[in-house]
DNA sequence: ACTTCATCCTGTCAGC
DNA sequence: TGCTGACAGGATGAAG
């Protein structure tokens, strides 16, 4: 399932192919994907430019000219990537993005149905992320941060940095991931953790995201990026699940 | 205020 | 073989 690396790879080859791009019409065959009216949402995108893509945590924001930024969480089975124009959709592709003078168009295709799309009220993305309870992104967080986070409970450390209100981007592979590099047991309550434990949880942390997203994410299943191409991560992980 | 749980959805896999 | 049921998993909102 796509988490912040796997975001971020998709980030990065929307950016390499879709800056300027004027989206031109949309094909909206399974509604439940949109946040909102499916028509309202239609109408307001269609006619805009991308003018960048970039990610917070595990969501995705397009940023279209007029200040008009859609919001994209992929959820567990969520996928975006790039196919001739002409190609007939494959299974549960629910939505196409058309856009002038290119010959791809940008399709979003989710398995289970659990992504999501929304448009954010003129750019104001600081205010989404707030109203979603958004801890700092994984990537930026600092020691401080992560300690004060961490220490003020005593739940179980996996269910800490799966908590998307204390630290943003992680999931599941990467928790692990970043657990296992650390040498600390998941089920260890936060407010246990020493200061050193601290440091090596933040630096593991870091490491297992900058590595994946050095590798273009991790296929476990289903990730591929936007030229459909899966990651290759999995090949690099040292977890004993995987 | 904090934590846990059911829900959404479909493919996959184990068991019969 | 074919059917059935359990299960996975992120975010959300309800319930404990």
């Amino acid at each position: 399932m796509p988490e912040l690396p796997e975001v971020e790879t998709i980030a990065r080859g929307l950016n390499n192919h879709l800056v300027n791009k004027q989206i031109v019409a949309l094909d909206i065959r399974c509604s439940k994907i949109i946040n909102g009216d499916e028509e309202s949402f239609r109408r307001i995108i269609c006619g805009l430019r991308i003018k960048r893509i970039y990610r917070y945590g595990k969501y995705l924001f397009l940023v279209l000219s007029t200040e008009v930024v859609v919001s994209i969480h992929l959820r567990m089975s969520g996928q975006l990537f790039l196919n001739g124009y002409e190609a007939i959709p494959a299974k549960h592709t629910h939505l196409d993005f058309y856009f002038k003078n290119y010959n791809k168009k940008l399709s979003y295709r989710d398995i289970r149905k659990f992504g999501r799309l929304e448009i954010i009220s003129k750019g104001d993305i600081s205010r989404y992320i707030r109203t979603k309870k958004l801890g700092p992104d994984a990537l930026e967080i600092d020691s401080v941060s992560l300690s004060t986070a961490l220490k003020s409970s005593k739940r179980p450390l996996k269910a800490l940095l799966l908590d998307q209100s204390l630290l943003a981007g992680l999931g599941n592979i990467y928790v692990d991931e970043a657990l296992f590099l650390a040498g600390i047991l998941p089920f260890t309550s936060g407010n246990k953790l020493t200061g050193s434990q601290m440091e090596i949880l933040l630096n593991a942390i870091s490491e297992v995201l900058q590595q994946a997203i050095k590798n273009r994410g991790t296929t476990l299943s289903d990730f591929i990026d936007v030229h459909g191409k899966q990651g290759s991560n999995q090949f690099f992980m040292d977890g004993a699940l995987y």
